[in-house]
RNA sequence: AGGCGCGUAGCUCAGUGGUAGAGCACCACCUUGACAUGGUGGGGGUCGUAGGUUCGAAACCUAUCGCGCCUACCA
């Protein structure tokens, strides 16, 4: 194998060697397990979150897989009606062309020429990460299957009266120039004016009603002006008249609860064509709706043709500057209120009365609430489920249809007299309703909500209408990974229809991981200018690539000069990159139970780190096991300890993957590899392995247990670090002469893999303690490596003396000694260095090596710690309280504490008075 | 207006009733044959604040401050 950790060749050379091999695919053996991919937006490319939500899912389909499962990630991509249509129109743009101009037909088939070419980045970028999607079963929301499904659920729904169509006021996009569902409209506060218009009373000369508006243009389209009923200073102007200005109108004063007499003036003007709490009273009040703006929100033929064929915003300057000079603008307040916004476009969205397509949600929300309420779907962490019930049992009816191209067309058609006709084809259409081919029958031009398709893709995906094998086997799927902000969106409403048409809850368990933010928390967005592309941390990025890529096509060209100068600040040479493997590794940490995860690059580069430690250590190993000709093999101490470590980090492994606590496995294997593995087991095999004169039953027992433990260790990380782990277990077996052609099917290890040894553990923690005491001498008193010590120990107890018999060879290596003396009984040191074991004490005689006032320091530093400690146990023990209501073993724990700080003292305060004696 | 989350070392984060931890950064020493992308040792935290429960609280409860998010019709 190559000398140096080189991620990019290794992570080349895998991943299409898996594909190929069809390993990707369920094996058909084994209890089925599923997760269906949150479908990405073909119009994507991969961002921070995807590569987060992507690592998890491929670590827990790559460890069940393992398990022996009958494993499948199910792939595809999602139309996203909006987005798509976005882009190419864009596109059309740039060439001179518009949607209108090319027709429908023509302008669906660029969209599909463009989702043929361009479709294919994110796929391309989520072979980069290793996921081990079945790609043969990849799927997109507008395949034929897939379409069929979405016709099928349409025609059921409106079968059942659970779709209906309807003229309401509706969130109209006036850019987007669609209807958009009450979850994509986003409320900001901003800051406007409150402006205080005077509505002159008819029939009482001089006097008005003051009316307080945030939207004076909406005025236009007023039919009356509400007070509270119970508001004495308006009571008696209810069932009179006002004038309404500008139109010259007469409009009526009502009284309706919905007035709050605290704020403005206490007198609402009521447009029931363009609010919709407006819209509510003007059916409690019959109110006639007179609607003033088109669905460009331009003023239409129903206002004033003064007003006519304005923007919203042109015509309510027009309508002040009309008021003012009329005398009858009041005055302005500074206010702040929140502004419905569209969550693609931006611009405000207008209530618009429309005729659209609607789910009837009630019927379906209430098993979804019982399902989670009764556990058949489980959120993790589980506090989500309060976020779901809270908008599910709040739920409105779902507008579906959207006047957009891009999609799946609703499949109702209308004939001339304006009746509907709802079936999965014109033909089915005719067929059912015995129209004749005389009749012309016009298919409804509105496609549906993206989401639509969306909340079937746990069983559409699987073949569903169809009773397929892959649908009988993987529904319900078991585990949905999903971050928080598309609950409503997606997840509530993929349980909804999955239960009404699929006979069960699409799957057992939800997990909401993080978002991704920056490391200062804030939000990833082009605007912010804190992007990072996943790719660029693999492959590493210059400077000015990372500029351009941040810069470019920024909509506010304003703030290019500040994102330039942080990313200069943060980045000044750009971005080294770290690998496939650390950067999984890093996203697998981030999967704790918050909810937001900051990125820092440093921790990705530690774990690049990681990655090096593991390629040399395995380096290590493989060099180690020629040398030895074949015969039994005998387990030495440390071998047995590693083995027992071993055994408890597959037990910790398996714990947390259970809880999806992706950080803490990734964290145990971190830790056995680099703090056990490294630092203390292959160190000491090298006093075994070279030593000429070693038994050479005990090497081979060393060389086994590097490998039992590599190969396991290999097999537990693979899920997060998949391409490393690959191309070290190949080199092992070849070394090993093992037949195996991945580690991805290896089976993962389980406890009993590795035995647990108490003995083993006591007694390298014995060693380890000595060797640590040795260090710390040298350490403190600045001693270098190259200085031989010579050691001498006081009260060794038998265990001592054995155990120092049995390591003499690892703690001279280990510890940097020259010679260890075993003193007798009784024997006085006068001035040494001590270091404590039990109730050994480990004695360095200074002899000019060490400083004898930095010893008494370094040594008084220790006791004054230990007096604190014992003092603070004495005070536990001296609690009556305490020792009665603790647990015993509670109890027993600090008494056998303060016996040990007392111990420790003693010997502390003696050796100081050695020293002392020195001098 | 309700609901939720977070606050632990300089930074990014684990830790959920029993001796405060990791990575990065910092200081000192060390090129020892897996690894200087390394090794060894070290410094650094009254766990946001105040009460309470408990023998014992970073953890549980209450209040409070700060930050963030999500729902909701205040014109």
């Amino acid at each position: 194998m190559k000398k140096e950790y080189r991620p990019a060749e290794i992570e080349a050379r895998h991943y299409e060697r898996w594909e190929q091999a069809g390993w990707f695919a369920p094996s058909g053996r084994g209890e089925p397990y599923c997760i269906v991919i949150p479908p990405p937006n073909v119009t994507g490319t991969l961002h921070m979150g995807h590569a987060l939500q992507d690592t998890i899912m491929d670590a827990l389909t790559r460890y069940h897989r393992m398990r022996g499962r009958n494993t499948l990630w199910q792939p595809g991509t999602d139309h996203a009606g909006i987005a798509t249509q976005m882009v190419v129109e864009r596109l059309l743009e740039r060439e001179g062309t518009s949607r209108k101009e090319l027709g429908r037909e023509r302008f669906l088939e660029r969209v599909w020429q463009w989702k043929e070419r361009s479709g294919n980045t994110i796929v391309r970028q989520m072979r980069r990460l290793g996921a081990s999607v079945d790609w043969s079963r990849e799927r997109f929301t507008m395949d034929a299957e897939l379409s069929r499904a979405v016709g099928e659920v349409f025609v059921r729904l409106y079968e059942e009266g659970l779709i209906y169509r309807g003229k309401r006021l509706v969130n109209w996009d006036p850019v987007l120039r669609t209807a958009v569902s009450d979850l994509e409209v986003l409320s900001t506060e901003e800051k406007g004016k409150l402006w205080h218009l005077r509505y002159p009373i008819e029939g009482a000369s001089g006097a008005h009603l003051v009316v307080a508006t945030t939207r004076p243009e909406t005025m236009l389209g007023d039919t009356a002006v509400a007070v509270h009923p119970e508001d004495e200073r308006y009571q008696r102007w209810v069932g009179k008249h006002v004038r309404l200005p500008l139109a010259d109108r007469l409009i009526p004063v009502i009284a309706d609860e919905y007035v709050d007499r605290e704020f403005g003036t206490g007198v609402v003007k009521i447009t029931p064509a363009h609010d919709f709490n407006d819209y509510e009273v003007g059916q409690r009040h019959n109110l006639p709706l007179i609607g003033v703006l088109d669905d460009t929100a331009r003023l239409n033929d129903a206002a004033p043709a003064r007003y006519r064929g304005l923007d919203r915003f042109v015509a309510r300057e027009r309508v002040l500057e009309d008021l003012t000079a009329a005398g009858l603008l009041e005055k302005v307040e500074d206010h702040v209120s929140k502004i419905p916004r569209g969550d693609r476009s931006g611009v405000v969205v207008e209530p618009l009365l429309t005729d659209q397509w609607y789910v009837k949600t009630k019927p379906l929300a209430e098993p979804a609430i019982a399902a989670v309420e009764d556990g058949r779907v489980r959120f993790v962490p589980d506090n989500w489920k309060n976020t779901y019930f809270e908008w599910m049992r709040n739920i409105q009816d779902w507008c579906i249809s959207r006047q957009l191209w891009w999609g799946h067309r609703i499949p109702a058609w209308y004939d001339d007299q304006g009746n509907v006709y709802v079936a999965r084809d014109e033909a089915e259409a005719r067929a059912k309703h015995g129209l004749g081919a005389a009749v012309k029958l016009r298919q409804d031009d509105d496609v549906l909500d993206t989401w639509f398709s969306s909340a079937l893709w746990p069983f559409s995906t699987l073949g569903w209408p169809d009773k397929t094998p892959a649908l009988a086997t993987f529904y319900p799927t078991n585990v949905l990974v999903t971050s928080f902000d598309i609950i409503f969106f997606w997840v509530a409403r993929m349980i909804m229809l999955g239960m009404k048409f699929a006979g069960d809850v699409p799957f057992r368990e939800v997990y909401i991981h993080a978002l991704v933010r920056d490391h200062e928390g804030q939000k990833m967005s082009k605007s912010k200018g804190n992007i990072l592309d996943p790719l660029d941390l693999i492959d590493g990025v210059d400077l000015e690539t990372l500029l351009k890529k941040r810069t470019e096509g920024l909509m506010q060209t304003h703030l290019q000069a500040g994102i330039e100068r942080v990313t200069r600040k943060e980045f000044p040479s750009g971005i080294e990159g770290v690998g496939t493997d650390a950067l999984r590794l890093t996203f697998a940490s981030l999967a704790t139970t918050g909810r937001d995860a900051r990125f820092d690059l440093a921790r990705a580069e530690g774990f690049h780190r990681f990655c090096n430690k593991l390629w040399n250590a395995s380096s290590y190993v493989l060099s180690q096991l020629g040398g030895t000709s074949p015969g039994a093999a005998e387990l030495g101490v440390a071998d047995r300890w590693i083995l027992s470590r071993l055994h408890v980090v597959i037990r910790e492994v398996h714990a947390n993957y259970a809880t999806y606590r992706l950080d803490l496995v990734a964290q145990v294997l971190y830790d056995f590899t680099w703090h056990e593995l490294c630092d203390w087991y292959l160190e000491l095999t090298k006093a075994v392995l070279g030593d000429p004169n070693a038994d050479d039953a005990r090497k081979r027992g060393t060389q086994q247990t590097l490998v039992t433990a590599l190969g396991a260790l290999l097999k537990m990380l693979h899920p997060l670090i998949p391409f490393v782990t690959e191309e070290l277990w190949l080199e092992l077996c070849k070394h090993t002469g093992r037949d195996s052609a991945t580690v991805m099917l290896e089976p993962f290890p389980v406890e009993s893999d590795a035995a647990h040894d108490a003995e083993a553990e006591s007694e390298i923690d014995w060693l380890k303690s000595f060797v640590i005491g040795i260090r710390q001498i040298r350490g403190d008193s600045n001693l270098p490596r190259s200085t031989a010590l010579n050691v001498q120990l006081a009260d060794a107890t038998a265990t001592d003396r054995e155990r120092v018999e049995r390591h003499r060879a690892q703690l001279e290596r280990l510890a940097g000694i020259a010679r260890i003396e075993i003193l007798a009984p009784g024997t006085v040191v006068k001035g040494a260095a001590t270091a404590l074991l039990g109730g050994m004490r480990i004695l360095v005689p200074l002899a000019g090596l060490i400083d004898v006032a930095s010893e008494r320091d370094r040594l008084g530093k220790q006791l004054a710690r230990t007096r604190d400690d014992l003092a603070k146990s004495r005070r536990k023990l001296d609690n009556q309280s305490f020792v009665a209501n603790a647990p015993a073993d509670v109890v027993e724990k600090e008494n056998a504490r303060v016996a040990d700080f007392e111990q420790r003292a003693a010997q502390l305060e003696q050796q100081l008075a050695r020293l002392a004696d020195l001098q």
